[in-house]
DNA sequence: CGTGACGTTGAAGAAGGTCAACCAATGTGG
DNA sequence: CCACATTGGTTGACCTTCTTCAACGTCACG
């Protein structure tokens, strides 16, 4: 299947081009980076702690967190990189991980060889300056969830994430409704949000009964956006997508 | 005094070459570059949200902080940003603020032009990837302080907070003790913990009956950083200060 | 059909928040 | 130079939220 990486490279350009101009051979050396498919199954590393990266990971399906923990080993994820998302685009920089990636359902990452993604950035400056800007956006997300965690209480942190995770798997809403697929646990749910798994479900339980969302094991619905962003606190601005053709960027100057 | 910038944007040099490798001429370019100097009052903002911001702000002296809220307007502080820290370098590649920054005490900063950062960059593709880097460290600071926030109660966040702020100012220790000024209020270290300004005193009361350090409005004295660092569950690698030499890292060659 | 992972629920307890008062230091205008 | 206001720090009493612990339910799978 030789157009296996560029069906789901695709993604990630349509990503970069939502906030980035690149000209049409720029985006074709991203299109043909190389890379090669694998599987990782659910609680197993894609990438361990201090590991020294040679690949960066292109989450073709399932769902990768970023882990962290405490002293107790009580886990916190910083990062949820889905479907379309460059897990580990940072490695590029920085190459030694100072956390660990794991598969939170089973997945399939395809590993892109950071030398051809350097090699493509040396060639074309603003694929560097595309992908420096991706990477600030993951950093824009990860300042959110430091609110989310520090000032906001179980309902409302909660509703935050959902909502998050719908406008980034780009669930549309149809009549107030977004249905998606979102392979966690409601433990993993409780290592985003700093709660216990205990205090998530009852959280589910509430917004369940509220009318506002059921969360299942691999599937959420929102039955009222409205009602769960305004919950949330939600405004989607920091995601950086759908930015308007004018507000694009781009320093370096057309080749 | 022609020499103002300079003198300062040596220190910012300094922490651009603890983990990224610059020859001198791209040492000397980044040290040329212009800026004008300014002080602004506590409390008040140095970049206001949604602001399209067209200069860099180099910190000189006192303390800056980046913000977000709640909708009750609870505040929490998702950075601190002290001497020698370019506070929204990022802004090179995201003009538009999706924070504020606001001074915590009366600061003097550097306003650095974009544009002047951008032709650099476009000059030495090697400065560009070093202020990638450099915004990456950012990044894994923020990292922590969602496990910060999210998974270690009060006192461990505390002594998570002060000595990581002991490291960045390169406070030496000398005999199990540190000092150095942090220009904030209790209020200030609330909305970096995530806790209330009662909460935080109670905290500081502890930690100075125990013997392990006393904050005062301006200055804190670490007097037990083995005993300190232990209880914030501190290890300072994700600062990526001290790599090194064989650990800095540089991917375009040398011109 | 047993075993393990995940979800659900109740009861009790702890950590931290809220409210309110008061103190000390500093600054300001008369 | 004093009266007064303001800001930041301190403390106590009470209350809420979330955690902890423990039990049990349910579904999938070997």
């Amino acid at each position: 299947m030789p157009q296996y990486p560029q069906l789901n490279l695709q993604r990630f350009v349509d990503t970069l081009t939502s906030h980035s101009i690149l000209s049409q051979e720029e985006q074709e050396t991203i299109l043909n980076l190389p890379g090669h498919a694998a599987q990782v199954q659910a609680n197993r590393d894609v990438v361990r702690l201090d590991e020294v990266v040679e690949h960066a990971c292109l989450i073709v399906d399932g769902v990768v967190g970023r882990f962290d923990q405490n002293i107790d080993g009580l886990r916190q994820i910083t990062a949820l990189h889905i479907p379309g998302d460059m897990a580990n685009l940072h490695s590029v920089v920085f190459p030694k991980a100072t956390s660990a990636l794991q598969a939170l359902s089973t997945t399939t990452i395809l590993r892109v060889p950071q030398a051809a993604i350097r090699s493509a950035a040396r060639a074309h400056p603003a694929i560097a300056e595309a992908l420096w800007r991706y990477c600030m956006v993951d950093a824009a997300i990860l300042a959110k969830w430091v609110v989310n965690v520090g000032r906001r209480d179980a309902k409302t942190r909660m509703a935050h994430l959902l909502c998050e995770m719908a406008m980034r798997y780009k669930a549309g809403v149809v009549a107030q409704r977004v249905t998606f697929d979102l392979p966690l646990t409601q433990a993993h749910l409780a290592d985003a949000t700093g709660l216990t798994s205990v205090h998530v479900n009852r959280v589910l339980k509430i917004l369940r009964e509220g009318g506002l969302a059921t969360v299942r094991s691999r599937t959420v619905s929102i039955l009222d956006w409205e009602a769960l962003s305004e919950l949330g606190e939600f405004n989607a601005n920091y995601l950086h997508t759908d930015l308007k053709p004018e507000d694009r960027v781009r320093i370096v100057e057309a080749a």
